[in-house]
Formats: structure tokens, sequence, C-alpha cells
DNA sequence: AATTTATATAACCTTTTTGTTATGGAAGAA
DNA sequence: TTCTTCCATAACAAAAAGGTTATATAAATT
């Protein structure tokens, strides 16, 4: 079990933060966020071939952040966002790095904010 | 420019989250928490060889997650923790759908914590 | 000057990822 | 029943990821 001397894995983690590293599944997700989508509506944006999307959505499935339903002959998928915060949870930990009480965070995020870019901005 | 309907593309989440996707990186990481450390001393827990942890840390300063120094011989890594924020600030957006105020985000931490991991509490 | 220590880089191999096209199946429409 | 729509899966190719060993380099030590 042990593997080395300050961790166990945590293969969650590498699934979802692989998940989270592709432009295209982070797209998929904010516009999940906006509600469900069939897999058409969700490959529309993207020149890339509807089997591609399929395979994207199932990289996302496993990685616990989307739920596939059944809607007649779609197949829409919804978000499912508990495993976005085991992510979270994980950068957690640095906070105590970045300052006692967020500060630095919130620095950095309110500096974001002043100079959003498009993806920050989906809806 | 435009690529698609409704996102630009962010290649820095790209880096960053494919980054963060890696166990042995994050162990990496995890350790800096607690002070900077040269090459070999992160090398020594995994039994994977200095060059590949050389190359992880490559990922990880290309990521700017960590920063180099340089003392006499050794090349020390140290934590540079701007750029989980801007993870943080993306994994940000929804909250919104977790919940108007954090509240189910809380939940699932605060279910975490009640049975935490040993890579969790790694100091 | 020669050796040792700390690290990086090169060359290579294997596995995983990400896309493609072709095809199949299930459900609704005609 | 036949056609169309929506989606998944198979087979394939190219590129990226992650490891290895061998070697080079720079600084400290002897």
């Amino acid at each position: 079990m042990e593997e080395n001397g300050y961790t166990h894995q945590q293969p969650d983690l590498d699934i979802i933060f692989g998940a989270l590293a592709d432009p295209t599944r982070r797209a998929i997700l904010s516009r999940l966020a906006t509600g469900q989508a069939s897999v058409n509506e969700l490959a529309a944006p993207f020149q890339m071939s509807q089997p591609a999307v399929s395979r994207h959505l199932k990289v996302l499935e496993k990685a616990g952040l989307i739920q596939r339903e059944v809607d007649e002959q779609r197949r829409p998928a919804r978000l499912r966002a508990d495993n976005m915060a085991l992510a979270v949870n994980w950068l957690d930990e640095f906070r105590a790095f970045w300052g006692t009480s967020f500060d630095r965070l919130d620095d950095v995020l309110v500096d974001l904010q002043s100079k959003p870019t498009e993806e920050q901005n989906h809806e």
C-alpha cells in the first residue's frame, strides 16, 4: 500500500484534474453550468467531430463531473459538481501557504476579475 | 482568434490542471508547502529516477506552480502558488451552480474532512 | 588536478490521449 | 416498414506523457 514517505495516491484527483486539463472539456462544463444539454448541442460550437465530443463526455463522466440521462433518443449531460469540490479541497491545503486568511488568494482573484477573460465570462 | 461560440482558450489552465493531474507532482507540491527543497530531497521518497523528478519539476515550473533557485550546486524548488489561484478561480464559476452561497461546497468539504485521506493530511 | 556531488539533457521506449472515419443501433417520424 | 436523427463504438494514426539509462556540466571537495 505504502509507496513513498509522505503521501498515498488519490487516483480520483488524477482523473479529475486530468479531465479539467482540456479546454474542450472545460468549455463543456461551462456550458453545462447554464443547464443540461444534448451531445449535439454540446458538439455544435466545436469544429471537432461528434465522436470526439462523445469521448470527452465519457472522460468527464468517469471523473464524476457530469452525469448522463435519457431523453428519447438523446443522452443529455448535466453537471455533477461534487468532484470539483474534491479538486478545490485539495487546492485548499495551499491556502495556509498563501497566508493565514486567504489574503493573498483574494488579491489574486481581485486582480483576475479586473481583467477577465472570455472563458471566465462564459455566460 | 475566435474558435467557437462560447469560449476562448486559456492555455494556462491546460498547463496548470495538467500539472496537477499527476500524483508525483501533487506530492512534490505538498512537500514544498512545508518549505523549499532540493531535487534530491524531493526525489528521495519516490522509487523514480532523479531525471524523472527533474522533468516533473520542469512541468511544475512551466505551470508557474514552482520557481527554481540557486544554492551552490543545488537548484532548490520553492512553491509559487499564484497559479493555483488561477485554478481555484476557474473552479469558482461553479459555485453559482452549487448554490448561491457556497452551501453545497461547504457540505462536501465538511464531509471530506470527516474522513480525511493521507494525501490531504500531508503535513 | 582529480574526484565527488547535484542536477540537467539526450536518446529511447511504452502507454495514454486525442483526434479521425466508418459503422451500428435505438428511437422517433413518415 | 423505411427513413432520419441522435449517439456510441471500433479501428486506426499521430502526438504527448512519463518512465528509463547514459552522459554532460558546474560547483564543491580533496
